[in-house]
RNA sequence: GGGCGAAUAGCUCAGCGGUAGAGCACCUGCCUUACAAGCAGGGGGUCACAGGUUCGAUCCCUGUUUCGCCCA
């Protein structure tokens, strides 16, 4: 039912055009930007993307209800590899491959496959009710867009920061694809670690005994290693052994990136199939036989292993130093191995010819944007991954051997082979031959290349004339998921300084995993996936996005639970009925301007204003969790609980009391669905309009502001008055009286001040303590009587009849015995001259003052006690 | 190997130098004409453990244990 309510607003909303930012702001409004973490075309709707997608539309509605001229632009990325492979499968299934198709018509299935499918997820989008500028709309294969990635390639590459040349790299041979470091994820993993003999080479001795994980490689092997203090081998240095099976003569190095303690303390190096290994042969000037293509089979090098899968390899392997005595012994390892993280294929490092970004004069300027807090990390712990990250950068390998994607925009002149570099098809070559013979480079750039732009190729960069980019950036705030930190964020920050000068953004909020009930991770797999667009049919939007921000923390990891999301359900619940209420309540006669008539009306107008400072304050601090739980405590606890309960007899009333009654329940009503609409905006929309009301749409309505009213004596006075509603209520519990039987109560003041608030108090407490009368004439004081005690004094309710004293007794030892111990420990504070002398004044005052109500409390505990026995 | 986070009521979690909180669950009584998806009342916690700083520690510091994550 709320669905289809939701989905009609969320209409009126885009038609009328309330989420793109007013072209005629007037000077000094400050501006709001967001730019959305763009989910890929591929995708559909997560949790994960509800939670940060609900925290940006709470700051984004909150600060265009402000006046702020607010933009919210929203995208999606063509996310290369994933894309890609959802077409090939589609292909698959019609019996054709990429290579049938040809890269052109390939691209074209591509582009009218995102036609067709990329829209879902920003249907999904309008779903949870995000605020996005529609208009705004860009996709990362956008002209526009495009144009940035090129430009920035090209600017990169004439400041000698984009590179090509052969280096290890990580080959996904599944994806068949190159990978950059952070693309491959290291699990832990069983296996087995091998021992192997490697013959001496002169034959006098047995030879050198190797531990490896991977014997395969070692028909790669181009040397020995030793650590150069193990005295174990100080004498082998120098000299030849014969590689097992290849029989290649490598001679023994001395490196101190060994470590003794490993294995034999001897490790095999390959330089063209291990980083470490790599780094090792460039030491030492060894060279490289590359015996795994980059298929994953076994190449020519690897003789007559040619043509294997490395994994069958390396079981031949293992089979033929087993029969040649070798093969000296295996013990089980439980080490780290890359695996892709789109596939989960094991990654094989490799020595390929590949495009790479120069990452240390890009990091520096944005170690220092976040070192200085010019970008602010939140929660700030993540300042130091972010930091530490940084200073242990390497460089990032962009190009990958796909289609789908930005086409490296380099040109190889097909006379040299050199290789010219620019925006548009070159009209001359840096070699000088003849620029009709060339051939672009069939590569693309890693998507996250594109996306590290996200932020001004948006906004129109490079041409800033287009007027969002002069006006909009750099944005405000950017939201994502702290797994994104080294694989957007970096990026983008390191991009933004180097082309624009300023840091994308000032606040990074990092949001956690939306883990499933038992706080496992979602996934596909494990069929524990909840898709949040079945959450939104069964309990609404707004019951969603409550129950992602209430009681979580910023950071963190947290468990979606049903419970959760049907206590939000309750609270909009809750909402609609009170306005139900309101709307009926309101009919009695016209509404007026009036002032507060009661305590009452002075009580809740300065709660509401507690709520909306709250609110605010938490909501500038990115407090989402408390913002909400503020706002909706307000809602149920005071406005619900307390003020409709008390204001509901004077409704009907066409005096001024009514008038008085009227107009303060609509307005605090009325401000407290502005206050609540950032978190549940289709509820509030929907309950606002049908109030008496001014403007279009909630939308654009002005959030509440806090007015600092103060606690008058009214509103301090109505708080003893609801001390006393509830020390009646506690007796009347207590007897089993039900609500319909009403009683008279005699309530003593412990100075006249409360006596006076009680008696102004008085329709409030008879009405809501379920009285027949409120006597303070202590003549009047009902013997034998039950009574409780109050903040400011004790009431009576002469019950005779149905008193249990011992019963009683014992619940005011209880209560005795509790404020004594409470007592106590206030005394000893006070009587400590340390907390004296160094306490805040006002927390010593504020101690004294409740030892004062406490002792009186006691006092009256006591006194009634004695009545007792 | 380095770093980070978590440990608070039966469960799930907020809080974070000065009265320990919420939701759910539990107990008692209520269909009190906005709401039983509700109302009123109640029980339940040496805030993981050991030290330290402080007038005062669930909160800050150090160490320990258990669990989880990231990086190498």
């Amino acid at each position: 039912m709320p669905a289809a309510v939701e989905q009609r607003w969320y209409r009126y909303w885009e038609e009328q055009g309330l989420f793109t930012p007013p072209r005629d702001s007037a000077p000094g409004t400050p501006t709001f930007a967001i730019v959305i973490p763009p989910p890929n075309v591929t995708g559909v709707l997560h949790l994960g993307h509800a939670l940060n997608t609900t925290w940006q539309d709470i700051l984004v509605r909150w600060h265009r209800m402000r006046g702020d001229a607010t933009l919210w632009l929203p995208g999606t990325d063509h996310a290369g590899i994933s894309t890609q492979q959802r077409v090939e499968a589609m292909l698959r299934e019609r019996g054709q491959s990429k290579d049938d198709l040809g890269r052109e018509a390939f691209l074209a299935e591509t582009w009218a496959w995102r036609a067709q499918y990329g829209g879902i997820i920003l249907d999904q989008l309008r779903r949870l009710g995000a605020s996005v500028d529609w208009t705004r709309l860009r996709f990362t294969l956008d002209d526009g867009l495009s144009l940035a990635v090129r430009t920035v390639f090209v600017r990169l590459y004439e400041e000698g920061l984009i590179y090509r040349g052969a280096y290890m790299i990580n080959r996904c041979v599944q994806c068949a694809t190159a990978l950059s470091d952070i693309e491959v994820e290291h699990e832990e993993e069983d296996g087995w670690l091998w021992r192997i003999r490697y013959p001496a080479a002169d034959g006098a001795e047995s030879g050198l005994e190797i531990a490896t994980t991977r014997p395969e490689t070692l028909l790669g092997d181009t040397a020995l290693a030793v650590h150069p203090d193990d005295d174990r081998y100080r004498d082998w240095i120098g000299r030849s052994v014969e590689v097992p099976l290849v029989g290649r003569i490598v001679s023994v190095i001395a490196d101190a990136f060994v470590d003794p303690a490993f294995g034999t303390g001897v490790v095999k190096v390959t330089p063209a199939h291990d980083p470490n290994d790599y780094a090792m042969g460039e030491r030492h000037d060894l060279s490289r036989v590359q015996v795994i293509g980059e298929d994953g089979r076994m190449t020519a090098e690897a003789g007559a292993y040619a043509g294997l899968r490395r994994e069958v390899a390396r079981e031949r392997v293992l089979s033929d130093l087993k029969a040649a005595g070798l093969l000296v012994g295996k013990a089980p390892l439980r080490h780290a191995v890359g695996h892709c993280e789109r596939c989960g294929t094991v990654v094989e490092p490799l020595i390929s010819v590949q495009w790479f970004v120069s990452m240390r004069p890009l990091a520096a300027p944005a170690r220092e944007a976040v070192a200085t807090g010019a970008v602010t990390l939140v929660p700030d712990r993540f300042t130091k991954v972010y930091l530490n990250w940084l200073d242990h950068i390497h460089d990032w390998c962009i190009s990958r051997q796909l289609w789908w994607g930005h086409r490296i925009p380099a040109y190889y002149c097909d006379t040299c082979g050199e290789a010219t570099v620019s925006v548009e098809a070159p009209a001359a070559l840096s070699c000088g031959h003849d620029p009709a013979a060339v051939h672009q480079d069939e590569d693309v750039l890693d998507t996250w290349f594109s996306s590290a732009l996200w932020p001004f190729s948006t906004l129109g960069w490079p041409q800033a004339e287009r007027g969002d980019f002069e006006r909009f950036y750099p944005t405000q705030v950017l939201s994502t998921g702290y797994d994104i930190l080294f694989f957007w964020v970096v990026r983008m920050v390191a991009q933004g300084l180097h082309f624009t000068g300023e840091a994308p953004f000032e606040t990074v909020l990092l949001h956690g995993l939306v883990r499933d009930d038992q706080g496992r991770k979602m996934s596909k797999s494990s069929d524990n996936g909840i898709d949040p667009l079945d959450v939104v049919e069964e309990y609404g939007a707004d019951a969603l996005r409550l129950s992602l921000v209430l009681g979580t923390a910023v950071g963190a990891d947290m468990r979606f639970r049903r419970e959760r999301v049907e206590a939000a359900r309750n609270i909009a619940n809750k909402l609609w009925n009170a306005v139900r209420f309101v709307r009926t309540g309101l009919t009695a006669a016209p509404l007026e301007e009036t002032a507060p008539a009661r305590p009452t009306d002075a009580w809740i107008r300065w709660e509401l204003d507690q709520a909306v400072r709250d609110t605010t304050l938490a909501l500038e601090h990115f407090e989402f969790g408390e913002a909400a739980r503020v706002a909706t405590d307000f809602l149920w606890d005071k406005l619900c609980d307390w003020y409709i309960e008390a204001v509901k007899r004077r409704l009907a009333r066409t005096d001024a009391d009514g008038a008085a009654a009227r107009w303060t329940l609509y307005t605090v009503m009325e401000g407290t669905l502005r206050l609540l609409h950032p978190f549940m905006p289709f509820v509030t929309e929907e309950l606002w309009q049908s109030l008496p009301h001014v403007g279009a749409s909630l939308v654009v309505a002005p959030f509440p502001t806090p007015e600092g009213i103060e606690p008058t004596a009214a509103v301090a006075g109505h708080q003893q008055a609801q001390s006393l509603i509830r020390a009646v209520r506690n007796l009347r519990a207590e007897l089993g009286l039900s609500p319909a039987e009403r009683v008279p109560a005699v309530a003593i003041a412990s100075d006249d001040a409360v006596e006076e608030a009680w008696r102004a108090n008085r329709e409030e407490i008879v009405d809501l303590a379920r009285l027949t009368s409120l006597s303070h004439a202590a003549a009047e004081r009902p013997r034998p009587a039950i009574a409780g005690v109050a903040d400011g004094g004790t009431v009576y309710l002469p019950l005779a009849g149905l008193v249990d004293l011992a019963r009683e007794r014992e619940r005011l030892e209880k209560d005795r015995d509790a404020t004594q111990v409470d007592v106590d420990r206030l005394a000893r504070r006070l009587a400590d001259g340390g907390f004296i002398a160094k306490a805040p004044p006002v927390v010593v005052d504020e101690t004294r003052e409740r030892l004062v109500a406490g002792r009186a409390r006691a006092a009256r505990l006591a006194e009634r006690l004695a009545e007792l026995s």
